[in-house]
DNA sequence: TCTGGGGTCCTAGGACCC
DNA sequence: TCTGGGGTCCTAGGACCC
């Protein structure tokens, strides 16, 4: 924790409902809701106008319908969004370099990076005030909550206790104060279920946090989550402010207005999100080795699927093949077959265990040359580690699964395996336990990114 | 016709490795 | 040879955030 105020956070108020406002006059000053318009959709963002209805984040719009039914229900133009955000988030790098963007509507902000005189309560707060008022020039008249305080914590706390338009500066010292008496769940990842089970522990405020013994919050926790409230419940909040986050996952889902139980048209638009997946990891730059697949059904119980293939891949083709093989699997299952069946209301298609192309790249090339030099052919690796004969690989892959042995080496594994029809299409299963393989010479090109290495 | 979409982090168990 | 302990990877699910 700092000594002095020097974390800023920024949250643009009512955001999305505030560029609807902005951009179409007849709107202002009238509820305004933007969100999901289909029979499934909720609430994404409310303006202050519809809130006074009732209208909240998150619910559903069937309710917010029933509860403000003059608004107007705006499905959203993200493009508009994303550029009033990089509009801030630009302004907000010009005054430090230390921005921490946590969605497009809000952001921390180093001061001790910034260019200020000194960090006291009476700068900061007017610096706070002219960044405010900078913020509704650039965006043509949104306006900004803003928090101040010597951590993230505070800071976020404090940005949200004058909304809309509002400035609180915490002074150093005050922390405490500010925050015994506050319900548990003003600390940011204190959700409905936490607050439950504090709650039945008696653990109501922030003050009965701060009283538990650290021994009990885990307890009721666990190690990272009861270990955390009780630094936080204390006001210690030593979090840095970190510009660049690297993108760990990425992933495409729908809920569609009708449960859907034609399993081919499930397997179409499984496809078709993975394509979209494939598309944004190329986009990005980006790959990444697990495939994952989501499944929610009719009565809301939603699982996950997911492989890990031998190499990273981008490839709309792969990532698609592996997820109707994960959706097999559940086809197949004696009890997830007949719940996907009945009726399917979200599918999802999801990349993660990313790696960069480039530095996959170059790592490849060294790891060749590597191999040029000391001749040394990889030891047979064991079964087990092979990603080469995942189900749901095709074919030719199967029978000749070349290419990264994960962790262990290259080599040729060959497999036996038995394809078996359903209508959600072909399953395959692999009635060896131990694939026969032999060493693959490193000289043999690669074909396809789905089982080839990154050599 | 309750309950979005895109993420992050954590837990817990099993397999495996050293 | 037997036993045990850590560490890592993988999978599934859950909580949470905006």
């Amino acid at each position: 924790m700092r000594s002095q105020a020097s974390v800023l956070h920024l949250d643009l108020d009512a955001f999305f409902a505030a560029v609807e406002q902005r951009d179409k006059p007849s709107l202002r000053g009238k509820p305004v809701v933007v969100g999901g318009v289909g029979g499934r959709g909720v609430v994404a963002t409310a303006s202050y106008e519809a809130r006074v209805h009732g209208v909240r984040s998150a619910m559903s719009t069937r309710e917010a319908r029933s509860r403000c039914p003059h608004a107007a229900f705006l499905s959203g133009r993200f493009h508009a969004y994303r550029e009033a955000s990089r509009v801030v988030m630009g302004l907000l790098r010009e005054v430090s370099p230390l921005v921490e963007p946590l969605s497009l509507d809000e952001a921390f902000v180093d001061l001790e990076r910034a260019d200020l005189p000194d960090l006291e309560v009476p700068t900061v707060t007017d610096f706070a005030q002219d960044l405010r008022r900078r913020v509704h020039e650039a965006t043509d008249g949104l306006t900004a909550s803003v928090g101040l305080a010597t951590s993230k914590l505070v800071a976020k706390i404090a940005s949200d206790l004058d909304k809309p338009d509002g400035l609180v500066v915490v002074a150093p010292g005050t922390e405490l104060e500010l925050l015994r008496p506050m319900r548990a769940t003003i600390i940011p990842g204190v959700g409905p279920a936490t607050a439950q089970r504090l709650r039945r522990a008696g653990i109501v405020t922030v003050a009965d946090l701060e009283a538990a013994g650290l021994d009990e919050l885990v307890r009721l926790l666990g190690r990272a989550h009861g270990g955390g409230l009780h630094q936080m419940a204390r006001g210690r909040d030593d979090r840095a402010v970190v510009a660049e986050r690297e993108a760990k996952s990425v992933s495409v889902e729908g809920t569609y207005d009708t449960d859907l139980s034609d399993l081919r048209l499930i397997e179409g638009l499984l496809a078709r999100q993975a394509g979209e997946v494939a598309a944004r990891l190329r986009a990005a730059g980006l790959s990444g080795r697990t495939v994952s697949i989501k499944v929610r059904f009719h009565d809301f119980t939603t699982l996950s699927r997911s492989m890990t293939l031998a190499s990273p891949t981008d490839h709309g083709p792969t990532v698609a093949r592996s997820a109707r093989a994960l959706l097999a699997e559940l086809v197949a299952g004696p009890d997830t077959g007949p719940q996907v069946r009945a009726g399917v209301r979200l599918l999802g298609v999801g990349v993660s265990g990313l790696a960069d192309w480039v530095q996959e790249d170059l790592f490849a090339d060294t790891e060749a040359d590597d191999e040029a030099e000391d001749e040394e052919l990889p030891e047979p690796p064991r079964a087990r580690h092979l990603g080469a004969w995942a189900p749901g690989m095709d074919v030719e892959h199967a029978e000749l699964g070349r290419g990264w042995v994960w962790g262990a080496g290259r080599g040729v594994v060959t497999v036996r395996f038995e394809t078996r029809e359903t209508p959600a299409g072909p399953v395959r299963s692999f009635p060896d336990d131990d694939p026969a393989l032999t060493p693959w010479s490193p000289t043999e090109p690669a074909e396809d990114d789905a089982v080839s290495g990154p050599a």
